[in-house]
DNA sequence: CTAAACCCTGCACCATGGTGCAGGATCAAG
DNA sequence: CTTGATCCTGCACCATGGTGCAGGGTTTAG
């Protein structure tokens, strides 16, 4: 009863190729289904989210492996490593959101000076992002 | 004077490979340079914070195609189709932005929890990014 | 019971974003 | 002027993240 999806209706819910969910349990982020019918599987409902969140975290710059070592702070008891990991995931989301946050304002100004027809200066995307 | 930089410095000066610099040329991320002296090409010193710029989009999910298309915003006139295209990134980028802001603060989450030494609740970063 | 729809495995192929190497020319320091 | 570092082109190869297909079994709606 927990497990009822087919991959087919799985990879319907999460919008994603039936082939792209063989080959995440291949690759270690979903864990191998029950089969309860001669070798078919058969997911619980909520691996839909699952699934959705590895789209969403490969979205914003994470490796499969990245996702990976993500899904598994969840699961692990806390240790010092744990935690350390998690420290350094939240370093680098930081450093990711002022380069987005940079990016967003300089698309803003864009369409700011669009919009009062004077476009003279340049947009300044590079030079915002492209320091250090 | 203003074309300085040989591949090699300009590459090492960018933290990538020299044969990346080409690889964006034929791509088309960077224009092709002056080659003064028999073939050799020679770049501008702020091109480094080109290269960079490429790296950084791309550790946000970017695709080289769609930093194309954002290099190309800079440099363009601005008119409707400029403007639109500049819209529909602030879009997807405010999306990003959401999305890592709720990792960071299921991370940080986590991180309490283990110095709080409680770690009976499961983090729920994919409780947060799953849905939809 | 039958046909369409779905699932299985395994293997080959694809796109993106590079990287390495061969074979040769060109600096640049001593 | 030599010698080592650097550059050139072209081509082959690599890793990641999938995708497609063959050949065959299973399910389910009519």
């Amino acid at each position: 009863m927990t497990a009822t999806l087919t991959i087919g209706s799985l990879a319907q819910a999460a919008g994603v190729n039936i082939a792209t969910i063989r080959y995440y349990q291949r690759r270690g982020l979903l864990e191998e289904p029950d089969r309860p019918l001669r070798g078919y599987r058969r997911y619980p409902v909520d691996m839909a989210k699952r699934v959705r969140f590895i789209k969403r975290a490969q979205a914003l710059g994470f490796t499969l492996e990245e996702i990976i070592a993500l899904m598994r702070l969840e699961k692990m008891n806390c240790c010092a490593d744990t935690r350390m990991l998690a420290t350094h995931k939240v370093a680098s989301i930081k450093q990711k959101l002022a380069d987005l946050t940079a990016m967003k304002k300089a698309l803003m100004q864009l369409i700011n000076q669009c919009d009062a027809g004077n476009r003279r200066g340049k947009c300044p995307i590079i030079d915002l992002l492209g320091h250090d």
